[in-house]
DNA sequence: TCATTTTCATGACAATTGTCATATCCGTTC
DNA sequence: GAACGGATATGACAATTGTCATGAAAATGA
């Protein structure tokens, strides 16, 4: 896995360059020393991973982040911090990076890495313990659907049609054939007086 | 590394068992069915990690979830899901889980894994994405559909496909033919790396 | 004005979707 | 054990959907 690594302190960076290559999973294509330089060498190396201070001289990590993930909103950033500061973990989260982990977390270092070259989110508990506080709010008020005879079964069809897979996604996911899935789907617009699976993905997200 | 999986489905964990355990990494000391038995194996076996199921009868991994860490509030606990239920996942974390990951995303289960027992939490983009509206109420940014080379009338055509018309019905709400909806529908799929009306309309509600 | 782009349209085609009738397997109930 | 209902499967079918190649006509711009 490539990656690039940024932060003003080259002891770190080349202590973090050594302890990772010496995996053998993982190949530093460059290292950089400020926010300024995070930017153009993500432009020329396009590392799958970023490892960044989040505090530095010249140009920060949040601000060379923003840069990148406006233009590349795929960038998988993930944020070097010495010690917590709530105030730019939440920013960071914000702007779309992947996480953070503590410098002298050692250990995690590299798990985090491909957990993040692979799609995921990685936190400490420091913020996670605070998510809920933000999240809270946001409960939907959730559509009862058994009271429109929908089953357990159907309204797992129901939730894997609002991701998007088709029936013979949802069949594989479900280990069921894909007559079946269709059988299934008819019977809920039929309950719910719906058209088409796009009107019930629809449906799903909005009620 | 020593886990515990924990799935109603037993093809599940199953299927699971086979892949973690072919990585010569992991052991999977155990396979329970339900929450009870969730509780019951990490009394006596203790994993590092318990992989369980967020949904089951009997006992949901909820329940056991809160049950085990009322007790060793230091337990890791990765919960497996099919697919993203807000209620669910708040409720998780809340309780002091590690995460989740979908069944499906069967590349970044090693990781994840591996980043969990580090002590790391892991989650996917489904719920960071949505934390600057919770955190920034007020500056709700839309998403940027010009970026991506998409037009106006293109827009207008999500737009009515997010409402559930099909493509006859938005012909004649602008006044177009079919098939120009057809062709107009399929360069907005192309662009936005869709592959149906479905997603489009999931991608335009939740984006 | 000529060239080019944008907009809209067609028709053909394959794949997916939704409906329906029917059948099997299983567990429950009487 | 027979009858019943639920869960799952199949095949046939029509409609809808998405892709592609191609072209007409309107708008733009040099």
């Amino acid at each position: 896995m490539n990656i690039i690594i940024v932060d003003d302190d080259p002891f770190v960076s080349l202590s973090l360059k050594t302890i990772l290559e010496a995996s053998g999973e993982i190949k530093v294509l460059e290292i950089g020393n400020n926010g300024t330089e995070a930017v153009a060498l993500y432009e020329t190396r396009r590392p799958e991973v970023l490892l960044m201070d989040i505090r530095m001289d010249e140009m920060t990590g949040l601000e060379a982040a923003e840069v990148i993930l406006k233009k590349h909103s795929d960038a998988k950033i993930l944020f070097l911090t010495t010690f917590l500061d709530d105030e730019y973990i939440v920013k960071s989260l914000m702007l779309g990076a992947k996480g953070y982990i503590l410098k002298q977390d050692f250990e995690s270092l590299l798990p985090s890495l491909k957990a993040v070259a692979k799609g995921q989110n990685v936190f400490g508990n420091e913020i996670i313990t605070r998510l809920p506080d933000f999240l809270a709010p946001a409960s939907r008020s959730q559509y009862d659907y058994s009271a429109r005879g929908i089953t357990g079964k159907e309204l797992e069809i129901i939730e894997l049609v609002a991701g998007g897979l088709s029936n013979r996604e949802i069949a594989g996911q479900l280990y069921l054939s894909e007559g079946t899935v269709r059988n299934y789907l008819s019977s809920i617009l039929e309950k719910l007086e719906l058209r088409d699976r796009t009107q019930l993905a629809v449906f799903y997200l909005t009620t």
